[in-house]
DNA sequence: ACGGATTCGTTGACATGTAATCAATCTAGC
DNA sequence: GCTAGATTGATTACATGTCAACGAATCCGT
């Protein structure tokens, strides 16, 4: 089929192997641009809303950034540009934090919480809808089974490929 | 835990299937992570190793943009982004179609093809680490039917929520 | 108390993805 | 065969994320 000798050369994946690794790769972006889309109709991203769902999560619905970002896994820059659009829109606000003064809470505003609120119930049916809904209990754990296996650290994870 | 009753009330998933969505996020984000991470180190994004590896399978290594970009799934306006920066780089080149005076072709250059040469064995090699060797062939047989049932589609998709 | 090293968050330069836009082509009706 | 509207092709404005560098505040050994 290609043109091209020296590619055709290369060892892929056998057959099974490679099935399996398309259908992971349509699978993420499948899932993800449904519930994404499911949100964007309400007037948040995937992002915004991860970001208002653990805010809320804590005592005064209060978190410095840091601390925040470290939690949900993001950096801090990105953390920090977001919270400035999120709070351009009204939805969380920054405080100095008093105990260091390098430091900003992050807090969410009243109207913050409640977009939230109004948000949660739907994303929730949307996760169901485009997910859970289609899998039996079994598919469910072995997701994350397999969640499980490539969280395992690897023997030579770290060593040079040499 | 939470200091706001309104959220608690929300319908959440059951433990089983909370659990299952969250492994879901993190697979997703590791495996990504873990072969963008080893492509970035010879030089080439995610993206930019589709586009080298389906334009290598046509004959000439030549493709309308537009039919390339159905081919990927992509947007034309994302495919005609990414070809700019590709063709800056020396990977590729535009050519006019002489059928259509609207459109062009993108056409592997003999430097993006040996790029390609380099990568894709390391690629694979990636894709085994970061998936394929980690899994059992059970696994990977349950990731395909997964695919299945989420790809089927469903009797009340396009139903109004009401 | 002092001074260097570290940490916090922000910002500038840049890469990348999506939505709006402009231009060329096709097509139905005359 | 011509023209107006719809369709299709590709590029440009805008939003968002990353990396590196920075100023300010804090920590800590002396």
């Amino acid at each position: 089929m290609s043109t091209n000798p020296s590619i055709d050369a290369v060892r892929w994946l056998n057959p099974d192997q490679e099935r399996a690794w398309r259908a992971f790769l349509r699978i993420t972006v499948a899932v993800q641009a449904g519930t994404a889309r499911d949100l964007a109709a309400i007037g948040l991203s995937e992002p915004d809303y991860e970001v208002l769902s653990t805010l809320s999560e804590r005592p005064g619905h209060t978190s410095t950034l840091g601390e925040q970002a470290d939690k949900m896994g993001w950096s801090r820059s990105r953390l920090s540009r977001h919270a400035t659009r999120m709070a351009a829109r009204g939805l969380l606000k920054r405080t100095p934090d008093p105990n260091d003064g390098r430091g900003c809470f992050l807090v969410l505003t009243a109207q913050g919480l409640a977009v939230l609120e109004d948000a949660a119930p739907a994303h929730v049916e949307s996760v169901r809808r485009h997910f859970i809904d289609r899998l039996t209990p079994a598919d469910l754990i072995a997701i994350e089974q397999i969640a499980r296996r490539l969280e395992e650290p690897q023997a030579s994870e770290d060593r040079p490929v040499t």
